[in-house]
DNA sequence: GCGACAG
DNA sequence: ATCTTGTCGC
């Protein structure tokens, strides 16, 4: 990673030239059998972090392929620069895979950060792939009442503008925030969601293998 | 200015 | 994110 920011100024100034070439939300990939879920995770006291791409059969949900990578973090976490922490490894442990996904689940936001720039947007336009993110919590942003059950949505907004979806995919529990990254529609991305969990989690298979994949390697590695 | 704040 | 065993519940 050469000319990677260093300071949140550089970060910023990054981030604005990737919103720009973030993809207006089309109508998203055609014929998606790989979908590939994304996670990093870190060490208490040192820098060393681990990332794992774990790729899935779109079809089946079973494992087709992974990838890990362990370095040092190169950016400290700053809300709404976490993309810059997380990157790095992931596009090192993306390196390591024989083929390239039709499809990237980010374990955070997307469309839902306060310049519209969240990890998946960042990502997405990195690798010029489609991308999304599911979020654990809704951030900074607000949604109203939904149904106790599984499928049931509700709009996660910013003052007037819809930046997401609060998606329940588990009846009467906790929804997930689901927010678009880069060529993937919001409704699409919602529904991988929900194929996503049909095995009965919370979330999606994709990001629950990569956080096992990338905690083993920090571990091991 | 102060606190809150995805992971 | 991470520090952390057992335990209550379906």
């Amino acid at each position: 990673m050469d000319g990677w920011p260093r300071t949140e100024a550089e970060a910023l100034a990054v981030q604005a030239g990737i919103r720009e070439r973030a993809d207006a939300v089309g109508p998203g990939p055609e014929g998606v059998r790989l979908i590939a879920g994304v996670d990093v995770a870190y060490q208490v006291e040192g820098e060393r972090v681990a990332a794992a791409v774990v790729v899935l059969d779109a079809g089946t949900l079973e494992v087709v392929e992974q990838a890990t990578a362990v370095g040092e973090a190169k950016f400290p976490y700053v809300p709404g620069l976490l993309a810059f922490r997380e990157i790095p490894p992931v596009l090192d442990a993306m390196a390591g895979l024989s083929r390239r996904p039709d499809l990237l689940v980010c374990d955070g936001y997307g469309y839902a950060h306060p310049r519209r720039v969240g990890l998946a947007v960042h990502l997405g336009v990195l690798l010029d792939l489609p991308c999304f993110g599911v979020a654990k919590s809704p951030f900074l942003y607000r949604h109203g009442e939904l149904g106790p059950e599984r499928g049931a949505t509700a709009a996660l907004t910013d003052g007037e503008e819809v930046v997401g979806r609060a998606v329940r995919t588990r009846a009467g529990v906790k929804p997930v925030y689901v927010s678009v990254g880069h060529r993937v529609g919001l409704a699409e991305a919602c529904a991988y969601t929900l194929a996503l969990t049909a095995g009965g989690f919370r979330l999606p298979e994709s990001t629950r293998r990569a956080d096992r994949a990338c905690r083993d390697a920090l571990s091991r590695g």
